[in-house]
DNA sequence: CGTGCGGCCTGAATGC
DNA sequence: TGCATTCAGGCCGCAC
């Protein structure tokens, strides 16, 4: 499932193959997966220039020329890719995007969770999820990030994938995070220490840079720009682990609810 | 403010 | 073998 690493190794691998290239023409096999008008959409992006692909949060971008922006939300098992010229559309394609020198970056999702949506630089401004997302964990300062949590009552696994509170954690890196600092993912916020909130600071973007560093992490269906698995699911400490051994101290982990999504833990290693 | 649940989706894994 | 159930989970809307 794309999280920040994935989504920022599929924009940093898909700018160079597609910047200072037009789109010609855009074919749409599942229009519900356009937020929006698909006409529309159509007509917003023909004969328009790719000028930057970028990141925010889980959200993937191509600033067009003319102040238009086309952004995708992938979910668990959305693909944005560019596969060599001879693959057809298969039952997951959703929307090709047809390019002027041949080439055609594929939307692909088996689930149909993801979508693409198109926006003026205004209207993304004004986007009410775009607009409410809270930092970057990698650009955010220490002080700030102790802020975001030390003074909220809800579980803190619950507040990382608030993306309101802070930007781009799924539950890979949560859990993950969290076993790295020895945070029980149901202690409330303001029950964390200072240190403890300095441990998970540091050991998130340690992750998240680890996991960026491996080409993102292909647990189920990740695929980067050129259709490759990344290899950080190899480095997983807990993730997915449930009846394995602690890395650390061999205790069998566990896995609890918290916010709806199973999290895995370590019972001796993260206490409440 | 905080929590839980259903809905959106499909395919892999599991159960009988 | 084949059918039914469960699970995966990001995000929204809604009830409490």
């Amino acid at each position: 499932m794309p999280e920040l690493p994935e989504v920022e190794t599929i924009a940093r691998g898909i700018e160079p193959l597609v910047v200072n290239k037009t789109i010609n023409n855009i074919s749409v096999y599942y229009p519900k997966i356009i937020a929006g008008d698909a006409e529309l959409f159509q007509k917003t992006f023909i004969r328009q220039k790719i000028v930057r692909v970028w990141r925010r949060a889980k959200l993937l971008i191509f600033d067009l020329a003319g102040s238009a922006h086309l952004v995708f939300h992938l979910k668990m098992t959305g693909k944005v890719w560019l596969p060599h010229r001879d693959v057809r559309p298969d039952k997951h394609t959703h929307v090709v995007f047809h390019l002027d020198d041949g080439e055609s970056i594929f939307f692909q999702d088996m689930r149909k969770f993801g979508y693409c949506a198109f926006y003026s630089t205004k209207d993304l401004q004004l986007w009410n999820f775009f607009a409410t997302l809270g930092p970057e964990p990698l650009e955010v300062s220490h002080d700030e990030f102790s802020r975001l949590f030390s003074s909220r009552k809800g579980r803190i696994k619950a507040l990382l994938l608030d993306q309101k509170i802070i930007a781009g954690v799924g539950n890979i890196y949560a859990d993950e995070s969290l076993f790295m600092a020895g945070i029980h993912p149901e202690t409330p916020g303001n029950r964390l220490s200072a240190r403890e909130l300095g441990l998970l600071y540091h050991n998130l973007k340690e992750v998240l840079v680890q996991a960026i560093d491996a080409g993102g992490s292909s647990f189920r269906d990740y695929r980067n720009a050129l259709g490759y698995s990344g290899r950080f699911q190899e480095s997983f400490l807990v993730y997915g682990k449930k009846g394995e051994c602690c890395p650390r101290c061999k205790t069998i982990l566990q896995t609890c609810k918290v916010a709806g999504r199973t999290s895995c833990v370590c019972p001796a290693c993260q206490r409440k």
